[in-house]
DNA sequence: TCATATTGATCCATAATATGGATCATTTGA
DNA sequence: TCAAATGATCCATATTATGGATCAATATGA
């Protein structure tokens, strides 16, 4: 599809070390990787041996599972500089777990997936465990994501949803785009969007997207919780409070922006389609 | 020395992935990349196209240097699951609560806030609980935060109490930006800051910060307990402890920055013929 | 202002490199 | 104990990455 740019190998060895980034904790298997990239398993090693010696990737000595490396871990940090949003997010999910006792998360847009990128436990003793830390979900699906695709222009929901179209009638055959299209609606007129156990029976979610100074899309804070804790009052309740924290968000963005000096070039939006 | 393994260009593309790391901030020009890596333009080049497409690299429209992308962070964040302060830490925090019987925090620096990522209590019945994970105060608010505002130079000194200066005002009247500045100096002058129940009556806390191998601030530990339990004697005592874990730490951090693999020592047998 | 140097970007024939079918090794579990 | 599953590796092949040469754009300076 993409031009082959000379660079297959590199090409496929990202690849391979997103998805070992996605299996957080459990560890990927030689096997899941072969699976999940579609190349076959010599190329899969031979690959995984170059991250090895990167240091991007480690091998645990007994399982023989991948996980990711300190390597990653020091480039993160350097990254971080730039990127910091669970740092600048993290008060912000402590305090709304807190205050609701349900669980929290922080998402992110990955071209035209939802990837959580953290998850802050509440105190409830009935959680949901649909969504975690690694997972991706197609935009549109969840609340967070919901919130997401929501927040992009009429063209980009287009061209999301199309790309998506395939993977969502697929895996989320109760939830065809032309519903998600009504959802999106929905989200907008309400300010906030809402997954009434869309994803899995039972387990609700409200969402807010929150952006960068430049109006680019930065991600989005949900709360998750039983159906029973999650009437249309309390949806409001929570509505109010991630609406707080988006604030917060919001303005913390601000001040990180205006501080930097044009020159680190994050000022220039990431190629925002076209 | 390592056996040709079938994967140059993937282990130069990696190399060339830590170049873009080291040049934090100041963002990596093509041409420098080519000198530091050894290949040659069009090979870094490609291989850089290869990066930015899977979003580990951006570059910088107008100036045309690369930085570290979005992606990096992101597998950054999941990596730091097993290789975060917070784990790089637990042993010293634990260490600490276990030799001093009181509770004891790590807290980060968040642009002009001071966050705390981690609490470990200790065994003794009477507990602060002024400091919690997810908290955030003002740089100079708390032992932490004063040591970590004292780590900075002057000139961020005086930028970070600028930017506060209308919450301290409001949120802590007793502790005026004067009173702060008095205390980092004194804070300087000891080697650790002390927090003499300035934010909660009879709540004493010591702190000390420590920074990655590169100098950059990376934290502060602190020991909080209540003033009876903190006269000058204790004080310095607890001083103590902070410094060698603070010591601890900054080997770690040595140890897991300085490991960088690829990079500069890539100098496989140039071309095998020619 | 124009000439020259510097840096960034790209082309494409060639040869070195990555590929993957086949095979071996090891672990799991029935 | 043996079969099945998973991990690891070999190596001939052709596909892919390479880099000398060239073009384009911007910076330097005469």
């Amino acid at each position: 599809m993409p031009a082959l740019s000379g660079a297959q190998s590199v090409d496929r060895a990202l690849a391979l070390l997103s998805l070992v980034g996605r299996h957080v904790g459990r560890g990927a298997s030689l096997t899941r990787l072969v699976e999940d990239s579609g190349l076959n398993k010599p190329t899969v090693r031979r690959l995984l041996l170059a991250l090895m010696r990167g240091g991007l990737v480690e091998q645990d000595e007994a399982s023989r599972l991948y996980f990711l490396g300190e390597e990653t871990y020091v480039l993160g940090v350097f990254a971080a500089q730039r990127f910091g949003l669970v740092e600048i997010c993290r008060a912000s999910l402590m305090r709304l777990s807190e205050a609701t006792q349900d669980t929290s998360f922080l998402s992110v847009r990955r071209d035209t997936q939802s990837l959580c990128l953290h998850r802050e436990e509440g105190v409830y003793p009935i959680r949901t465990h649909v969504l975690q830390a690694g997972f991706e979900h197609p935009l549109g699906i969840g609340a967070g994501s919901l919130a997401m695709l929501a927040a992009l222009c009429d063209a980009e929901i287009d061209e999301t949803l199309a790309a998506n179209t395939q993977a969502i009638r697929t895996r989320y055959p109760g939830l065809p785009p032309e519903r998600i299209r009504t959802d999106v609606a929905l989200a907008r007129a309400r300010g906030y969007s809402l997954n009434p156990g869309l994803v899995m029976a039972n387990s609700w979610a409200v969402g807010m997207a929150f952006r960068f100074p430049d109006g680019r899309l930065a991600g989005a804070l949900s709360i998750a919780a039983i159906d029973s804790r999650m009437q249309e009052a309390r949806q409001e309740e929570l509505a109010d409070l991630l609406g707080q924290e988006v604030g917060k968000i919001e303005e913390k963005l601000a001040t990180l922006f205006s501080r930097r000096k044009g020159a680190s070039g994050h000022s220039q939006p990431r190629r925002t389609v076209r």
